[in-house]
DNA sequence: AACACGCCCTGCGCGC
DNA sequence: TGCGCGCAGGGCGTGT
């Protein structure tokens, strides 16, 4: 479900309506996430601690709590934190649920189980394995042309499965990735470092765009996504070619068309889009 | 050693 | 109406 729009947007939406306050309780219903659930270290690290400051690193939201603690989660393809009055039905799928002071609730769902919830301490944190090999982030001022260049100009990689590679930029997902790879006028498979600099430098301008553009809407362009208070999104911001196979290009009207890459749909304007 | 692939899951929409 | 199929926004382990 999401990328890093949307992450954005929950981690936003959690600082908003969490932060300050404080975890009583915490219960796990289910523990076969796509790692498995340490609800030992949940039940004695949480409990008393006060939520500080929520922030995005990639497509991870990362909650900081008071005595160095971390709550590290991820919500793969399907997952939602949602905060809801505490007595509330649970859902279907309401994997881990924290109690929060004022009668609120924290919940994980997660239909796929593909997510990841855990409780670590500072120093587990700084040398987390998933985090270690993070790439740019593609919203910094310094990640620019410039700065990636050499790295893209090596690639033998179709630019699309580069654009989505977490080691080298974190975030671009398979909807943005075709976007941006759409505004930019350049097909998913042509290869990376075939590029010229500049188409380069055009490229990662339309994924910025995009990127912030989507998280402007609030995540709303995806349309099952769910913000942190549970509204559901809309779409506000049209997507211009994913999920559009067959119909009309916005631009030169020829038929959209879907490829495989990596095992991934990819969609694109064979008119708007050359090799 | 850089790639692509399969797989982890549930749910949904489609065609029959 | 029910059933089977293909597909889904992520990421990791494995094999080439």
């Amino acid at each position: 479900m999401p990328e890093l729009p949307e992450v954005e947007t929950v981690c936003r939406g959690l600082q908003q309506t969490i932060a300050g306050k404080q975890i009583k309780a915490v219960i796990v219903r289910e523990t076969r996430l796509r790692k498995p659930v340490m609800s030992e270290k949940l039940y004695r690290l949480l409990p008393g601690k006060n939520l500080q400051r929520i922030e995005r690193r990639a497509k991870y939201i990362v909650m900081h709590l008071s005595d160095s603690v971390i709550v590290l989660a991820h919500l793969g393809m399907s997952g939602q934190i949602v905060v809801q009055p505490a007595d509330e039905q649970y859902r279907k799928h309401d994997h881990i649920i924290a109690n929060l002071s004022e009668g609120l609730q924290m919940r994980f769902h997660d239909p796929r189980r593909f997510g990841l919830f855990e409780a670590l301490t500072v120093e587990e944190f700084e040398k987390h394995p998933r985090l270690q090999h993070l790439g740019l982030e593609p919203l910094d001022k310094g990640t620019d042309a410039e700065q990636t260049w050499s790295h893209v100009r090596q690639s033998k990689k179709p630019i699309k499965n580069l654009l989505m590679d977490a080691s080298f930029i974190v975030g671009v997902g398979n909807i943005y990735a075709s976007e941006a790879l759409f505004f930019a006028g350049v097909h998913p498979q042509k290869i990376a470092g075939k590029m010229s600099k500049k188409k380069w430098q055009e490229l990662l301008q339309q994924v910025k765009t995009v990127l912030a553009k989507a998280i402007a809407q609030g995540g709303t362009t995806l349309n099952d996504f769910v913000n942190s208070q549970g509204e559901s999104g809309y779409f506000q911001l049209e997507l211009a070619v994913y999920g559009r196979e067959n119909q009309t290009c916005k631009t030169c009207a020829k038929p959209i068309k879907r490829i495989v890459q990596s095992g991934r749909s990819s969609f694109y304007c064979p008119g708007c889009q050359r090799i």
